[in-house]
DNA sequence: GTGAAGTCTGCGGATTCCGCAGATCTCACA
DNA sequence: TGTGAGATCTGCGGAATCCGCAGACTTCAC
């Protein structure tokens, strides 16, 4: 048998099974160190990741397709939209009257929203939004989010520069 | 000559002189188009982003090459904490005396932050911390960051549930 | 004990990645 | 006006990677 630099395989299949988590299940320690090598480089070949996770290169691919496809990881390019330049980023804290997950779920449904959470705190919900200009800016906060049945209130917080941002949890 | 699907080359070097953005320089639009395809998927072939953007295959390799080093641009798997598990996320809206700048930074070297960001409102700074659990997170709100000099006060927002999270701000 | 489902491995063949040399264009400067 | 430096694009092989598939193994339910 060859080095296995994470753990017992068999093993691993047991812990997965008791995720208490009904929603996404299942992610033994081989996928999480799948995951933390595509935090270091998104693009980085199969072949080079099964050697770090003690895997084949097929069943490194095999596991990351179907990650991808369960939704629980992306592989995308981040940037940051200031940088990038021509446009207003802002994070919205919202309070809401009835029920919060429908007015996540509408503010989900806007294009210029990047970035919905809810929250505990003086905050119901944060919103992240990036837009074209200061007049598309007033247009999304004071016309759209706010018409959205059960906002209660909302205090912006315009974006002026951005100093980290980063995707390494698993590195640590 | 082949089919040009974004504009006229030589008139995109024009334009991307005149950057009035002094420090991070250059973005035209045939750079724009290649980020928009690796927000899409970050895996994306060379060959098939220079046939969407008309470049060839050697060509787009050293635009994102050029891209990532200049650090306009990374290319990453991004996840939920929350779903992968074990962890607890929050928002830290942060007021600051003094030099709010050195306080970002500061903020920015400790490794549970993962997005920092000045801002204009009742904050000066939003972080975004993911921690292994709640003691880890008391510990670093209240121990590590509150005694970040400058730091007159901070509140948490302690996530509950990630409803959005897109890469797609050129797609629209 | 047996069959279904899930996962891993190994293996070609097609595709992609990668470095390099030459061509083109722009711009600064004499 | 001419020239040279710098940046970028193209085309081209060779190496590496991606991709689908068939077989083996394990687990689990019945």
């Amino acid at each position: 048998m060859h080095s296995d630099p994470v753990a017992s395989r068999s093993a691993e299949h047991r812990d997965s099974r008791e995720s208490r988590n009904g929603s996404t299940p299942h992610l033994d320690a081989v996928s999480l160190a799948i995951i933390e090598q595509l935090q270091e480089d998104g693009r980085r070949p199969y072949a080079a990741i099964g050697k770090a996770v003690g895997l084949s290169e097929a069943a490194v691919r095999q596991r990351v397709q179907k990650l991808l496809d369960q939704g629980v990881m992306q592989i995308v390019a981040v940037t940051d939209p200031l940088t990038v330049g021509f446009r207003r980023q802002a994070m919205v804290g919202i309070n809401v009257e009835g029920d919060v997950e429908s007015v996540a779920d509408a503010l989900s449904a806007m294009p210029e929203v990047e970035y919905v959470v809810m929250t505990a705190g003086s905050f119901d919900v944060l919103a992240e939004i990036v837009c074209e200009d200061d007049d598309h800016l007033l247009d999304v906060i004071n016309k759209r989010m706010r018409a959205v049945p059960g906002v209660r209130s909302t205090e912006s917080f315009v974006y002026l520069k951005l100093k980290k941002q980063t995707y390494m949890w698993g590195t640590r």
